[in-house]
DNA sequence: CTGAAAGCGCTTACAG
DNA sequence: CTGAAAGCGCTTACAG
């Protein structure tokens, strides 16, 4: 590799097929544009010459680059990845590209990333970790660029919102403890923004209902499932005897109750679970986890069909979409 | 979005820093060439006009675009997801951008992601899936780009090939079957060329260590959890009920063992189980599974060090690159 | 429906 | 260490 000779350019297919570089061009582009008898010969020189497009070329000349970044933070068991492989299906069909970064939880890589996007020239960039830096969204803010934001619905979005309301998971979570009779939850929360707007939430409403204080644990990023194997034997010393656990993720949740059975204490009758996140395992597993259900899928194949309309020049009559979430009563509480 | 003033160009930096666009772009490209007070005085420029680099101009001019391109089945619960992320963090030290292209289990998909990434220039293509066509083999061979296959050795490797035998594998897994003792293997062997092919190093290891054929079933992809429940119950209405089952993925023996036990049978006791590629949960499952593990970050890493070696001018000495794998006896086997 | 020609924003020999 | 200028391979008004 890397010494064959140099690749066909659009030149050599108009030569070849005997027109000019701008019908060619027009071929690849607005194939309408050119006459049924023509567009057979380029096809042809195309195939002869095994042509393909230069679309750095192409791009800088049209200043389109149908180039998206999609920046997360991880991809490994992430929560992410509906949304994520959603919108690369939809955005393929489209021919666009996309380039996905992976950002971790700092901000720095973030950065870099934003600035490969827009060096790139990306016709978009879509966020699914939450970017708070307020610098960086005023830069983004900037930039000639489409930002969809998604999986939150920030108050003041750099462009386009795509997301449900954590808090109201939050809240939803803690009505459906209360109606189901559980007196002790322990939460146990993970860190970050977004999953501090949950149990912002849940504190509220389990307040509303007449509740005290839940006893809570706090969860470092990114996770680990010895982490809840660990939250489950703290919760057996403490002084209030949890009754439910309700877990910052799904994977947390499944640890939990692996551990409990594995200490001979019966989910959900002497201990419930509650997850976030509804992975496929967690329909799975026995005792089934209940849990909240984003549709991640939703959330992608909207914001591409934002994405198109934006294209389209469509002005949008609004900036947040939300796509709400379901909680998903199982056997585990 | 969409309607700013223009954004600056190197133009602007050069007229602002009183220098040429030439010694901003070796400011950027080759600083080593900038006197100190020249480059401070740039350095302001661009602080100033918040100048980001067109990469598309830049790697138009140069005919170097910073651009790698990882093909991937998929991301939802991948196997190669370790793979990914290592090279992902490699090549964004190395200031490369990397576009993700998810082929699905097809061949068109890929077709139009390997022309996506040709057209765009891409420094290299890094394929994670295995890609069979001999044309398209073909094609990416007249291509001036670098591939590396990675997660198999093929014997007509396109360009680089960085992986292991899966063939060795099967033999790993069938000597250790027959070293426990086990004597009645069900083989849940999931589609696919590399499944086959440890599949097919099992059976040869097997009938070499003095035993009869095993009974086995096919799984298809992209699996499900639901198939490996299904299976273990088929698996106990067997003539010869099985003492060890022998699962295509941790995810399949995951779900046996939850199967198995929600059914009352103890897992390894009464029933085995074996998986394939250490997902996180396997160390952490009970019991906890024994299974093969690749060291998927150390593909990742040795890609992008092949890479690195191939970009300097450096002549590989080999164009194969085995990182072996291992086989870790755990509770359920 | 098609072509001649300018231009997209950089990089890089070449000369000094 | 720096600059003038050609060129990378396309796209796209403009004219016909």
């Amino acid at each position: 590799m890397g010494k064959q000779k140099r690749p066909p350019r659009l030149n050599d297919v108009a030569a070849r097929a005997g027109v000019s570089t701008a019908t060619v061009s027009r071929f690849f582009n607005n194939p309408e544009m050119v006459a049924p008898a023509t567009a057979e010969r380029i096809r042809e020189a195309v195939a002869a010459t095994s042509y393909i497009p230069n679309l750095v070329a192409g791009g800088l000349a049209s200043n389109r680059t149908k180039l998206v970044a999609a920046l997360v933070p991880e991809i490994a068991q992430s929560i992410f990845n509906d949304t994520i492989q959603a919108m690369i299906d939809e955005l393929s069909d489209d021919g666009y590209t996309v380039m996905l970064g992976l950002t971790g939880y700092g901000d720095d890589r973030m950065l870099k990333l934003i600035d490969a996007a827009i060096g790139r020239r990306s016709d978009a960039i879509i966020l699914t970790g939450l970017l708070t830096n307020p610098d960086v969204r005023n830069r983004l803010r900037a930039q000639p660029v489409t930002v969809i934001e998604t999986w939150g619905l920030p108050p003041d979005p750099i462009d386009i919102a795509v997301g449900f309301s954590h808090r109201a998971v939050g809240e939803a979570i803690a009505q459906y403890v209360h109606r189901r009779g559980f007196k002790r939850p322990f939460l146990l929360t993970v860190e970050g923004t977004r999953a501090q707007m949950r149990h912002a939430g849940f504190i509220e409403a389990w307040r509303k209902a007449g509740h005290g204080k839940p006893t809570e644990e706090r969860i470092p990023v990114p996770m680990h499932f010895s982490q809840g194997r660990d939250a489950f034997r703290r919760s057996r010393s403490l002084a209030k005897r949890p009754d439910v656990i309700v877990c910052g993720s799904d994977l947390l949740a499944q640890a939990v109750i692996i551990e409990a059975q594995a200490a001979g204490c019966r989910v959900p009758d002497e201990l419930a679970v509650i997850g976030f996140g509804n992975v496929e395992l967690s329909a799975e597993m026995r005792p089934s986890i209940t849990t909240v259900s984003i549709d991640g899928a939703r959330i992608g194949r909207m914001a591409v069909s934002v994405l198109r309309r934006r294209a389209a020049g469509e002005a949008l009559e609004s900036h947040n979409f939300d796509v709400g979430f379901t909680l998903i009563p199982r056997e585990s509480a």
